[in-house]
DNA sequence: TGCAAATATGCACACGTGTGCATATACTGT
DNA sequence: ACAGTATATGCACACGTGTGCATATTTGCA
């Protein structure tokens, strides 16, 4: 078939041949061996032969073909990212971020996710097929035959956002139970005592934890929390779930949110539909940190959950990783700090 | 050195060898090809020899090798994207949903660009050094260079947010000048005449047409323009620009922004440091119509730039394309409406 | 039974590159 | 002049897959 499309564009939809080392060989009157030298640092060619080359490649248009290169070198130099969704704020900093240090490390990387919450184990199989240098999960949810398919494969895996002690899995996640106690503390320490807890999907390992480090943090402190709401992470569930909130007769003096997005909605919910004062009639704060935080108009207390450091990790552990592909898997928890602004 | 790597793991970070089908031929014994039919639904392998193959396969862990098939069947299935800064939300909008389309098509998007502005032209060159399916522009600056390279390189390219009529290439693009217009005569129909503009880095085509849409439409109705501002199409800038403009005495009644952050940003600025009431004392419009022109807080009027129809025809383009990768390149601008909201 | 068509299977090539190996040539120092 | 080294160059193999081709086996039908 190969031999077939060769001829002529027979079939409609037929991609034309690349330009190949022979073709810039066969110009440049040289060995293909030549061509290839010439595009490596340390090999021996001649100037003038190199010079003769490159003047060849030029003409024809000739870039050596990453995807050949990288069949006996064992380095694809791709790297996928699995994201969650990129409308959330947080999620499109990280990969933002993400994406731009990969390349400064001469990675490329293949991003998959974007748009819905949860991604198909059956698309990160598939995705799998390609020999990737390592794969960074930025879900939530990473199931335990994703990991045994990266396991199997060779394949290096980061997760970010949760721990997962398995083989030799990289896994990095910030201290959310910490957070909530930082949050916790300033609240009451400020005088709140009727404070609820408004938290994301709890299939999320984050929430899990946050919602845990909320109700540890007040048992310690022996308060009852006010409520405890379910919402979906974003600034339209957090809007909804501040208008249930907040319409009836017996108001929280505090709230804390599992993320800034829903910290947002609520904190519009109370200033726009109920003119309610924040923070002297209600405090809030939020959990991340996301640049619209500092916007005037927010100016949201909240946790950090440091984007530039967690990325600075990713790094590190991949690169300790290419080092030696069989060091056992690490776990790292990323400290967060409270954030003080206009909102508690 | 691949025979030294072969044995042990003698240097430290060397690999460790793929699965391949070969093994599994192994393992199952029968021959390579069978292994490779197996994976093929037209193909004759009989039911019993397929369902032991891929039993085999299963205990391998084995998955065909998407580089290598590629290699010959001249699809790798890559799909390059280069987008803007994702903390721009109109960019991570729309590369959020491109991504799911792509992955739709069982095209795998490598995505560069991410935080800075621009994205130098050797990135994009290194990137070509993979044979990709197509590449998708979605950046203000596409230099010449570039495209001539996708076109040595028989990669299809599609530029998304400005017009480039070059070669077979295909772009696409929100009628930036029909957008402004449409602004501009709804601010002076509501009896507005003292109407500035605030507009991003000139460098950007959008920036380029929707200023000249500006201009344009206000001197077909006789109206001096208040001021021209420039900025550079963040929350910040526009806030920034928010307290110069607004410092003095005499203020404009409307601005007209050239995206919808600068104009949120400009909101903020208004309502929080100067008390100004919008949009009674100033109405304020923005362009692109972003999912946080409708948060309660802002309920921003702004002019549509559709994002789903984009990606639309960004998927319809790229599927004409791959069936015929010779036909001439495409124009298409996309229509633009008016979103009235609360700010004017 | 006999013959054609359908099904099954292995060999070997092609895809495009990097590089070890063997060999040839130029250069350096005594 | 000569040995020893640095530089230059082509051959051939390996990377892992898909598939055309030739051949072997089974099935369908009169």
């Amino acid at each position: 078939m190969n031999r077939l499309r060769r001829g002529g564009n027979s079939r409609s939809g037929a991609r034309r041949r690349r330009v190949t080392a022979a073709d810039v060989a066969r110009l440049a009157g040289v060995s293909r061996s030549a061509v290839s030298r010439s595009y490596s640092k340390r090999a021996y060619v001649s100037r003038e032969k190199r010079e003769r080359i490159l003047e060849a490649a030029e003409i024809l248009g000739y870039r050596p073909n990453a995807l050949a290169a990288g069949l006996n070198s064992r380095q694809s130099n791709l790297v996928a990212i699995v994201t969650g969704n990129l409308k959330n704020h947080y999620d499109s900093e990280i990969v933002g971020r993400l994406i731009n240090r990969l390349i400064g490390l001469e990675k490329f990387p293949i991003v998959i996710g974007g748009t819905t919450d949860h991604v198909e184990d059956s698309e990160i199989l598939e995705l799998l097929d390609y020999p990737l240098d390592a794969l960074v999960v930025r879900a939530g949810s990473v199931t335990a035959e994703t990991a045994q398919a990266c396991l199997k494969l060779q394949v290096p895996l980061i997760v970010s956002g949760r721990i997962l002690e398995v083989g030799n899995v990289d896994s990095l996640c910030c201290d959310n139970v910490l957070g909530s106690r930082l949050a916790v503390g300033e609240l009451l320490d400020s005088g709140r005592r009727n404070i609820g807890y408004l938290g994301g999907d709890p299939k999320f390992f984050s929430e899990q934890e946050r919602a845990l480090g909320f109700l540890t943090a007040m048992r310690e402190r022996r308060v009852e929390p006010a409520f405890m709401t379910q919402s979906d992470f974003s600034f339209d569930g957090g809007y909804q779930a501040g208008m249930q909130i907040l319409k009836g007769t017996a108001l929280p003096d505090a709230v804390f949110c599992g993320n800034d997005a829903m910290a947002l909605g609520l904190l519009t919910a109370a200033r726009t539909a109920f003119q309610i004062r924040v923070p002297n009639e209600l405090a809030i704060i939020g959990f991340d940190d996301i640049e619209m935080a500092q916007w005037p108009c927010f100016d949201l207390s909240t946790i950090r959950n440091p984007v530039d450091a967690t990325v600075d990790e990713i790094l590190l552990l991949l690169e300790s990783r290419f080092a030696d592909p069989e060091r056992p898997g690490r776990t790292i928890r990323l400290v967060p700090e409270l954030v003080p602004r206009g909102t508690h």
